[in-house]
DNA sequence: GTTACAAAAGATATCAGATATAACATGTCA
DNA sequence: TGACATGTTATATCTGATATCTTTTGTAAC
């Protein structure tokens, strides 16, 4: 009875779906990361269908981060990284950036990184306080300019994550910060602040917190910093809804 | 001299720049969500190649989601939407799925939801409690199968998220909330416990304190609550281990 | 005037066949 | 063994034709 009024709305094209069913055989693990497809004419065959039809599915899958096609090779299975995984999220935050996005950044990262910082002090190992010591000596040393120092901000922030040795972390964490420099621009030029005066004080003190292992005491040096970040952020949106600037 | 160079690793195909042209059109807004595109004989014209490589990239972009491609009607630019970009999150997740990600996803859990808890207490609207409460009857009415229970348990964490009135956290918690059906089974399925057992009550304290805008209750709720799901979680993953048993 | 249906126009979906180009394997020669 | 030429295979792209869907237009009936 569904095949017979299953048509509305969701008729599938030839591509998207042979698409599903190479996406299938890849959720179930019958296709693994780094095998080889067959070739585009023999999936023709077994698809039944053109060329045409199997490219365009190799095409989306490839576009989603499943496949990886090489010219003159094959199609292989990708073993699907987590980078690749946020991207798709740190799009969406940056097609649908607004004044307020500014905001909810910061309070979200209130609600998480001082919980991780707490948990980076307990979990860090000796490679994570050598990473953090590079991190820091590169962002004293006044010869870098505004992109190289955005840059060590976010890593800085990175390392405090990756510190915490949970994979999945790193996944939810790395949209947020994609918006950091972005954010970050935005206040340099229109708040005549400099805010990277005050970065680094707060940085060391978390980093000796984490090597300290004092849990507590990284929880609440993070929290001073985004608290700092936070003050940033409403002057920033305030000026900004005042002097109707759009933050692209 | 980079162009005499450049060639290597990053030699991109017509199509994928086609797409490239499209993707930055779109970023920088001069392609707006609903706005439609030209056909794609006239695309061809526009970037001098044929239909062929012009529809393989519309395929890729509508496979991100950036576009949506109308049969007999034409290609429109996408509102990407905050679900769709944690598609491809919920994805990576599902496949690299292992006994480990049992345990660092509750971790995760408990470093975000018992603040989260906290905030939804705080900003909490009465249409939310309304929706609570539905959730909650629903949750108690024992006719219900486990798969439902198991909607509605993770509905009953998305109602937390969204009471919060942050739109960037339903984004990363999308993809964490998208896992827990699939831990529920396997506590039930290898564990004799029947959680469903023990998640109303908590959720009515949580309710009951987000209810009252008792922050501290609600976080303490919560942590009670993933408490509970942390020690079924270390269980289950002894267990799978001590069996050789594979988490799909 | 409005409704209903038929036809037309325009767009995407798919197919088929052909050429161009990249990657790899192989064989030859020094 | 190493360097180079060659052949094979696979993907990239093009061309042109047909099928199917959507929207619009035309038209006849009420």
């Amino acid at each position: 009875m569904e095949e017979l009024f299953g048509k509305i709305g969701k008729s599938l094209t030839l591509s998207q779906e042979i698409e599903l069913r190479i996406e299938d055989s890849i959720r179930q693990k019958k296709l693994e990361p780094g095998q080889k497809l067959p070739s585009e004419k023999e999936l023709g065959v077994i698809f039944g269908v053109s060329r045409t039809a199997v490219r365009e599915a190799l095409r989306m899958l490839s576009a989603r981060g499943l496949l990886h096609v090489r010219k003159g090779d094959g199609v292989y299975v990708n073993s699907f990284s987590s980078s690749l995984a946020s991207k798709s999220m740190s799009l969406y935050l940056e097609l649908q950036f607004d004044t307020d996005s500014i905001l909810h950044l910061v309070h979200l990262r209130q609600l998480i990184e001082p919980n991780l910082a707490r948990l980076a002090a307990q979990k860090r190992s000796e490679e994570d306080l050598v990473r953090f010591r590079l991190n820091l000596a590169a962002f004293s040393d006044r010869t870098q300019d505004a992109d190289q120092l955005a840059r060590l901000d976010v890593e800085f922030h990175t390392l405090i994550v990756t510190s915490s040795h949970n994979p999945l972390i790193p996944l939810i964490m790395d949209p947020i910060f994609s918006m950091l420099p972005r954010v970050k621009t935005l206040i340099v030029n229109h708040l005549q602040k400099t805010h990277s005066d005050n970065a680094p004080n707060y940085h060391q003190k978390i980093y000796d917190m984490i090597r300290l292992q004092d849990g507590e005491g990284a929880f609440s040096a993070m929290q001073e910093h985004l608290k700092i970040a936070e003050r940033d952020s409403l002057l920033l949106a305030q000026w900004m809804k005042e002097n109707q600037v759009s933050p692209n």
